[in-house]
RNA sequence: CGGGGCGUAGCGCAGCCUGGUAGCGCACUUGGUUCGGGACCAAGGAGUCGCAGGUUCAAAUCCUGUCGCCCCGACCA
């Protein structure tokens, strides 16, 4: 008999269906009456929340202070940067009208604005309006501003977590006053986002810039951090962008530097938002649901008391609530992060209540019954082993443990998810290899979702856009990014051009 | 916006070809039996068959339109 798996879709099957099952099964979010747009549920608003915290300590430990700007941008200073535009126009929600009046017992709109208002798809515009009230000489500067908040892009097809049309994010905004300065800013923030993809959501990220074709819509240079997903296609989880003078120069960021010239800032901005989730889950997740990265998870370790006759139920109980509390106490990760325990005492099947947390990702499973009170021990089952599969351990080495075990676990997912990658990277020197690798298996329906294949691969690349649209075109593959890390000069296979450095093609969500 | 598919109970689906007044599994409620675990038995609640027209004595079923969702493209964090 086959196994009875968390979910019914796995990723080799059907990983289309298997991941929004995930999400479901996880109870992480679900799609909302309006079109495009997610509910985040308690389980996945809790992940955003550690997110959140973390970065935002990351954020305020390199000088950077929270401020909140308007949702709304006035058209007319969306219309200052020409790039932004082309990159971002097609994709806004417009406010034409402030008031609504009944007709004919319907409402309509009524009272058009004398100016439209975009909903933000991202604030530089609005951000550049303060910042260049606030800039007036060199000593204001630099100014180091983060703002989380929800922005609005109207895209065409969603994806829970990974594209929806309203999400949540942060986005810093910079302005200094020289380019050095920005560019140091730039590659700070990518390397604080590097850490904390690695760090604390246990996924190995390759940190480079974008080519011309993917830089942000009036950036000057644009930085990201790549991952691997299980379908061995890249996602973008982050990315810092180099402005150089250009929003400053549409906002007019302008200030009187230490030799009395007046000259435009240098900006930057960077970004994460709630795809972290989606990443989370697309790196980690398995055919049983959702694995929580230990330093990021909601809890940590869920006890589950056994309770077979009710006269039982008063002396587990007391066990499990003393056993939560020293649990509680302990700390991993170095000592930087504490436990978050919980007690599910709720009364329902003892198996139904296992496969929700497992679904659920939960790291460690504890379950604590009569007969393991009487010799003062506990199951212990850890998700990112065998799911179904507790083993006995003392009472008194278990919250010895709890600590290491947590370190292990974020540490083993990380080193599988880093395998996973290192499996589906290929070097790759002729076009002919190149061209085979991408090319989609075919399948008996023209509908049916494309078979998992390719992956990342390293290849050396003359930097021609128009050599890049054109293998997007053949393959739908691009360039994800230009590694920061050091490479040997080669020759690229599709020109026999020069080229600096091997750079990472792959499909992209 | 192009090509394909699908909308039937909370979820997953059958029924549609060959019209006759709605069914299965899971979930839910109640009772009982089990139980270191995704249990079993019995009884029960729950659906204007996406919506609007049309054909017909009769429409989930046939026809037309429309809305929504999914997949494959184009767009994208």
């Amino acid at each position: 008999m086959a196994k009875k798996l968390g979910i019914q879709s796995t990723r080799a099957s059907n990983y289309q269906d298997w991941y929004p099952e995930v999400v479901a099964a996880a109870d992480l979010a679900e799609n909302s009456e309006v079109k495009g747009c997610m509910v985040i549920k308690p389980w996945g608003y809790a992940l955003w929340e550690n997110v959140q915290r973390v970065l935002d300590g990351m954020f305020k430990d390199t000088g950077h202070s929270n401020a909140y700007f308007p949702l709304f941008i006035p058209l007319s200073y969306f219309e200052k940067e020409a790039a932004h535009v082309d990159g971002f126009a097609k994709e806004c929600a417009v406010v034409t009208h402030h008031r609504l009046e009944e007709r004919d017992g319907k409402l309509v709109p009524a009272g058009p604005l004398a100016e439209p208002l975009v909903v933000r798809p991202t604030s530089e515009t609005i951000i550049g309006a303060s910042f260049a009230k606030w800039v007036q000489s060199y000593r204001d500067l630099p100014l180091l501003i983060n703002q989380w908040a929800n922005v609005v892009r109207w895209e065409m097809r969603t994806r829970l977590f990974l594209r929806t049309a309203e999400f949540l994010w942060q986005e810093g905004h910079t302005a200094h006053a020289t380019a050095e300065e920005a560019v140091e800013e730039t590659m700070k923030m990518l390397g604080v986002y590097a850490t904390f993809a690695e760090d604390y959501m246990a996924m190995p990220v390759i940190q480079g810039e974008k080519t011309i074709g993917e830089r942000f819509p009036g950036a000057v240079q644009t930085f990201c951090i790549e991952a691997m997903m299980q379908d061995r296609k890249a996602l973008q989880a982050g990315t810092s962008h180099f402005l150089g003078q250009n929003f400053a120069k549409a906002s007019g960021i302008q200030f009187l530097d230490d030799k009395n010239t007046l000259t435009h800032a240098w900006t930057t901005s960077w970004g994460v938002s709630t795809r972290l989730i989606g990443a989370m889950i697309m790196t980690h997740a398995d055919d049983d649901g959702m694995i929580c990265p230990p330093r990021l998870a909601p809890k940590q370790v869920v006890i589950m008391p056994v309770v077979r006759k009710p006269e039982d139920r008063e002396r587990v109980m007391t066990y499990c609530k003393a056993l939560k509390v020293e649990l509680e106490k302990q700390r991993f990760a170095g000592g930087e992060d504490r436990l978050r325990v919980e007690l599910d005492a709720r009364d329902i099947g003892g198996g139904d209540k296992k496969w929700e947390w497992v679904r659920k990702g939960v790291p460690i499973r504890i379950e604590v019954g009569p007969r393991d009170i009487d010799g003062d021990v506990a199951m212990v089952a850890r998700r990112d082993k065998q799911a179904d599969k507790p083993v006995s351990m003392p009472r008194a080495e278990l919250v010895a443990g709890i600590g290491a075990m947590l370190d292990d676990i974020q540490a083993s997912m990380f080193a599988r998810a880093k395998a996973f990658r290192a499996e589906h990277t290929r070097v790759i020197d002729t076009k002919e290899e190149f061209y085979a690798y991408f090319e989609s298996p075919r399948t008996k329906n023209p509908n049916d979702p494309t078979p998992i294949h390719g992956g990342f691969a390293m290849t050396h690349f003359n930097g021609d856009p128009a050599l890049e649209t054109k293998i997007k075109e053949d393959l739908k593959v691009t360039v994800r990014c230009i590694p920061l890390e050091a490479g040997e000069p080669g020759t690229c296979p599709f020109t026999g051009q020069p080229s600096a450095k091997r750079v990472v093609w792959a499909k992209s969500y």
